[in-house]
RNA sequence: GGUUGUAUAGCUCAAUUGGAUAGAGCAUCUGACUACGAAUCAGAAGGUUUAAGGUUCGACUCCUUAUACGACCA
């Protein structure tokens, strides 16, 4: 397809010099798809042309028209509407393309000619409480930006930054003091990461009602968030733990432990996965030293109270903390480490942050510092900004509750594709094994389709019922798609229908057969801008374009019945075809596709 | 207060980056299973693209101002 258009502009470029001695670069042509409500595939846009060419739009198109249906056999027929020229691609030039793409094998990398080593970091947890929704937007978006980027033939890791230290770490480890009498997930028959939420919320609550008295004993209420006893002591322990206090740290790895399997145990059911682990715990020293390296290149500066800053002003940024008075190190102090030592370990050419947008500005600040150092590898940075999710009710919010749990949300989903399925009826004969994993493989399906087809840098609205759909714009939809094509080929062996045949000389196509075969030919241009933009919303619009396509097909045109031989074994094929794109499409938004369904 | 993002059909989202009559899904209405899988297909209806100006042969897209909602920085 690339390479059609890549002609076919050379060849306007040529009818251009021809017909009217004027010299125009193909590149400079401005060609895009023709509408659907007009004959053709390439449309050329002819107003641009007027200056240089001194004459009318239609007079253009006109006579360009004439002089490639005279000259290029490819083109088989031309129409001008007002500025557009659309041109018709002869039907033995898409078979000739069909005829590629089956050659193709599988995974065969869309070259694009971008970076080449990259780093993908996403999923990041804190280590307080479980996954929500957020995190799985997150997750999907990070899984698939990876796999899209190594479709493009991009050597790609993929980094999970976990927040193990901190202040919110040691609330859970204080409360589970208090209040844990012991408890383990095995004891409690809860998940790690849920038992450390339980009681991260459990401090929670003990804080609030702290505060509380003491605003009844007339304590102003800035002072008391500060001064309840909870508070004093979460911070003591944190200073314990910087120390190493032993007691501390065995209780840290204890419960980071248990939170780790919890997390794996999701990640494992979601479907995403990680090469690299890197920890705060392990780089915050490694960002002291960058501070360290920035005072003494002369490009950060201590203030009176010891506290280390750097000027931002002139990127258009503030004045930035770098390190507290007392030493300890802020959220930017551990990123300017972790990012050295990303760097270190592969030397990447790209490095992209999968992190909400709500952190645009410390992003900004993380480049801006780097630059400052001298980085070689800051202008490598990028990152991918996604927009937060709302519920119907509005903002998620901890405090009240609002909290979309992702281990729920996922059991909902396969449940309610459990649901549906059962009801449709259609897959008897499959174990009770093969079942469980096709209601795995359609409910999140379901879900991360959901997720993933908006534009990442959208805020998006996350409405329950919507989510488990499985009809219209929806995953299921395609992998629908995908199991009745399989259901097809195996109809198709069952018959001994080959899928094999000279398809250059089938004459005339069908409609619906030949923007089949549009669509077929668009991946490469697909996964091009995917991964340029950084969006899987493109990938999870083409897959829907795909399974759109391929049921129009299918309703229009008769495969296993057509009787004349070469028309079935080329329409067999097509399918097939089809079938291989909706698979890859989706392995590239980490979602699966069933054989039936 | 400063910086920044978003605003498209009743709802959720698109629009190939400045091109044709702004497209899908859901919801509503109509039609198609004794044809290879109806989780499907065909069709109807639904729009002053938040508002007002401006640039352009041409604006959802770029510029200015205003409004609403969000995020961040104090």
């Amino acid at each position: 397809m690339q390479q059609l258009e890549q002609d076919i502009r050379a060849a306007l470029s040529a009818a251009i010099q021809q017909a009217f001695g004027v010299t125009v670069a193909a590149d400079q042509l401005v060609i895009q798809p023709t509408r659907k409500e007009f004959a053709g595939s390439f449309t050329l846009v002819t107003f641009s042309l007027t200056k240089a060419l001194g004459k009318g739009p239609e007079q253009i198109g006109q006579a360009l028209g004439e002089w490639l249906s005279a000259h290029e056999v490819r083109i088989s027929g031309f129409n001008v509407v007002k500025g557009f020229l659309n041109l018709e691609v002869a039907d033995r030039e898409w078979l000739r393309l069909f005829q590629g793409l089956v050659q193709q094998p599988d995974g065969t990398p869309v070259l694009t000619g971008g970076p080449q080593d990259v780093v993908v970091e996403y999923s990041s947890p804190n280590t307080n409480k479980p996954l929500h929704l957020g995190h799985l937007r997150n997750n999907f978006l990070g899984y698939s930006v990876a796999e899209i980027l190594k479709a493009t033939g991009a050597t790609v890791t993929k980094a999970n930054l976990v927040n193990d230290r901190g202040i919110h770490i040691c609330k859970s480890m204080l409360a589970y003091r208090q209040y844990g009498n012991g408890e383990t997930p095995q004891s409690a028959g809860i998940k790690g990461d849920h038992l450390a939420g339980k009681y991260y919320v459990l401090f929670e609550k003990h804080y609030r009602e702290q505060i509380k008295q003491l605003e009844a004993e007339g304590v102003a209420t800035d002072i008391a968030k500060k001064q309840a006893p909870l508070m004093l002591d979460a911070q003591t322990m944190l200073q314990k733990w910087e120390q190493g206090d032993e007691e501390v740290i065995t209780l840290w790895k204890q419960m980071n432990g248990w939170v780790y399997e919890g997390f794996d145990e999701t990640y494992k059911t979601i479907g995403v996965d990680f090469d690299q682990y890197y920890y705060e715990s392990g780089t915050y020293l490694l960002g002291k030293e960058r501070v360290e390296e920035g005072l003494q290149k002369g490009v950060f500066f201590r203030k009176e109270n010891g506290s280390v800053w750097v000027d931002l002003k002139e990127e258009g940024l503030d004045e930035k903390l770098l390190l507290r008075a007392d030493g300890t190190s802020v959220y930017i102090t551990q990123d300017l480490g972790t990012a050295e030592l990303k760097y270190q370990d592969f030397g990447y050419d790209l490095s992209v942050y999968v992190i909400a947008d709500e952190q645009n500005y410390h992003m900004q600040v993380l480049k801006a510092v780097l630059k400052k150092l001298d980085k070689p590898y800051a202008d490598a940075i990028h990152h991918l900004s996604y927009g937060m999710v709302d519920l119907p009710s509005g903002k998620m919010k901890s405090r009240e509750g609002t909290v979309v749990d992702a281990d729920e949300l996922v059991r909902e989903v396969v449940e309610a594709a459990k649901v549906a399925t059962l009801e449709k009826g259609k897959i008897e004969g499959l174990t009770d094994d093969e079942q469980a994993q096709l209601f795995h493989t359609l409910g999140l399906g379901a879900l991360k389709y959901y997720l993933l087809k908006v534009d990442p840098k959208k805020r998006m609205l996350f409405n329950p019922e919507e989510s488990v759909s499985l009809e219209g714009h929806t995953g299921p939809f395609i992998q629908y798609s995908h199991a009745r094509i399989a259901q097809l080929r195996r109809k198709a062996q069952q018959l001994g229908i080959s899928e094999k045949a000279d398809f250059l000389n089938l004459g005339d196509l069908q409609k619906s057969e030949r923007e089949m075969i549009e669509e077929l030919a668009r991946y490469a241009n697909v996964v091009t801008e995917a991964a340029r933009t950084f969006s899987p919303a493109i990938v999870a619009q083409y897959a829907y374009d795909l399974a759109k396509a391929y049921n129009r097909f299918y309703a229009e045109v008769q495969v296993l019945q057509e009787p004349d031989e070469a028309k079935r074994a080329f329409r067999v094929a097509l399918s097939a075809q089809t079938g291989r794109a909706i698979k890859a499409s989706m392995q590239l938004l980490g979602i699966e596709v069933p054989e039936r369904m």
